[in-house]
DNA sequence: TATTGTTATACTCTATAACTATA
DNA sequence: TATAGTTATAGAGTATAACAATA
């Protein structure tokens, strides 16, 4: 058996953290006229090219309805290319512009000065271990993180 | 100038984790019939006693108009004791009951158990670093992490 | 007048269902 | 018939405004 451990929830400390890490990104995404879910989208077209929608939608999270208005602007200013594939004109091939990389690129930048200011506060060899952390938590397939497997 | 940091933005690695783990605890607090917030406020009140319900509101990030109906029925069940203070009678004073304290240990200890599944994953200097980083950011002050300081 | 708690209302976000077009 | 994308609608969650009691 697990000695007690004595320490707040995970859960308890990360999703605050997770807030107010959101609350510090919303005047940076501001600035350059994003909301939170089209700059996760320019990411995530930035680091993983995407083919459907439905795709984009599942990988970020959202509901595969309500990345439609997102597109939307984000291809109306021309941050995104919408096209339908050739081979299945059902589908939507999605890519990010020459304008949208670099948009990303620099909100991408503004933002992780703000959050290097925080990382200040940890000793160098914690935040280097913070950081491997959660990416091999954030990695973990979602069942393993439900407890369903 | 910073060197380009070569890493997801620290928000997209710490938001879906903290879904996921909420995810995770829905099941563990549905079957002792908690909300997610009431969970909280017994967390909150267990560690911190809390005079006013607008400060308890505020501790935790919630609305105070919110709150009502969860300490409704966390009194209603017997969980929670919220007594007009006889110094101040617009205020409620708000304490657990032993069956809110023994409810809470209860269920936070299935939930630090699973969440020990996961931390499993890490190297134990690295789960013991992720904690002590963790805790370290989630206790700075919010203007600190928000930037307005 | 200001504050605590409450209720009623409006708003935002999100998910569900129904539709169009392709396959 | 099944799937990608879309639109319209309904639902949950949240915040705002107005109110009663007390200070």
């Amino acid at each position: 058996m697990a000695e007690p451990a004595n320490r707040p929830d995970l859960a308890a400390m990360i999703v605050p953290l997770g807030r107010s890490l959101m609350a510090a990104e919303q005047p940076i995404l501001a600035a350059h006229g994003l909301t939170m879910w089209a700059y996760v989208v320019l990411s995530h077209l930035s680091a993983t090219p995407t083919r459907t929608q439905a795709a984009l939608a599942d990988a970020i999270g959202a509901d595969r309805t309500r990345i439609i208005g997102v597109l939307d602007e984000l291809q109306q200013r021309g941050l995104i290319r919408r096209e339908p594939d050739p081979a299945d004109r059902r589908v939507r091939l999605l890519s990010l512009t020459a304008a949208g990389r670099h948009l990303r690129e620099t909100v991408s930048a503004a933002i992780q000065a703000n959050e290097e200011r925080l990382l200040a506060a940890l000793a160098p060899a914690d935040r280097r271990a913070l950081l491997r952390s959660l990416r091999t938590l954030a990695d973990l397939p979602r069942e393993r993180l439900a407890g369903t497997d």
